[in-house]
DNA sequence: AAGGACACCAACCGCTGGATA
DNA sequence: TTATCCAGCGGTTGGTGTCCT
């Protein structure tokens, strides 16, 4: 068993923002070495800095990739479509936007989007209008959250927008509502298993059909806790063909090689593979290689 | 004009998984 | 196999400029 040493003496570091001279040594090291370990950096390019603290001062700041530019709408629009599907995994949804760092992006949603959203009445996390939220979860006072940081209690300017050929626009006020409700309208490319089954392949394959209705958490909760379902019988097919894998509590249906499970008895677990594959089909190259079939 | 509140963003903190000795 | 380091990530906060009263 090997131990290297600690990459600096964290005691004695400087913290804080970077100078105009921190960040020439920083560029200059890079310039005539590239990127390789971060730990080497501070003692080799001069600084009395963390490796930790170079790493990010390059990344967020002085890559030379980067833009700085003031967010446009069609990259909010991107961030909002991303954060609706896969939520805050900022690293990610940055991928999708070149010259932007996924510390812009999360800042740019803490202090820009989220507040736009809670104006136009939708719920930030679940992107739902509030509104819909009281009608499922039933009367909860004060469900608007608020921010949790006290000094962050920001003035709140009246900003309303709506999706005009998949951008965001501003908007008059009377079309507050209807906008909100077309926002959280999920765009999920459902499968026609009829159409698709001419094309189907040898190989293994999965193809949803998904619920109408939206997607709750605490349904799914409830079922496992209960063992019974809570949606409507029929309103979804999970069919997997040529699946060698064993789904506990899916009905195989052997004569088509394949698993037909109703919806109703989709479990807590399953449900969030299958919420998964629907963010697969919603943004394919997204996570390649992430799901395997 | 001044002080407080707000808005923004750079940087830090802490956690996690993979790499390494 | 185990302990530790390191890069990457998301959450949080400190500092500062701007706006409002």
């Amino acid at each position: 068993m090997g131990r290297r040493p600690p990459c600096c003496d964290k005691s004695h570091v400087q913290k804080g923002p970077w100078t105009a001279e921190e960040d020439a040594k920083i560029l200059a090291y890079v310039a005539s070495h590239g990127i390789g370990n971060w730990t080497l950096v501070p003692q080799k390019a001069g600084l009395n800095r963390c490796g930790k603290s170079c790493r990010l001062r390059w990344t967020n700041y002085l890559r030379p990739d980067l833009k700085h530019d003031s967010f446009t709408p069609h990259e909010e629009d991107i961030i909002l479509r991303y954060h609706q599907a896969i939520g805050s995994r900022w690293s990610l949804i940055a991928k999708q936007l070149p010259g932007i760092t996924d510390n812009d992006v999360k800042n740019h949603w803490n202090t820009k989007l989220k507040k736009k959203l809670t104006k136009m009445g939708i719920d930030p996390i679940t992107h739902k209008p509030f509104t819909q939220l009281l009608s499922d979860y039933g009367n909860i006072n004060d469900i608007i959250p608020r921010n949790t940081r006290p000094s962050d209690q920001r003035r709140q300017e009246p900003i309303n927008f709506s999706r005009t050929n998949n951008l965001l626009t501003m908007m008059d006020p009377f079309q507050e509502q209807h906008a909100a409700m077309n926002f959280v309208t999920p765009q999920f490319h459902v499968m026609n298993e009829a159409a698709s089954s001419s094309t189907s392949s040898p190989e293994s394959k999965v193809q949803v059909n998904l619920p109408s209705s939206p997607f709750i958490w605490s349904d799914y909760i409830v079922g496992d806790q209960e063992q019974e379902c809570s949606n409507e019988p029929g309103s979804g097919i999970l069919t997997i063909e040529g699946s060698t894998n064993a789904y506990n509590g899916l009905e195989v249906d052997r004569k088509k090689n394949s698993l037909n499970v109703a919806a109703t008895s989709v479990s807590f677990v399953e449900s969030i593979l299958k919420h998964d594959r629907e963010m697969q089909f919603e943004f394919p190259q997204l996570l390649d290689g992430y799901f395997e079939y």
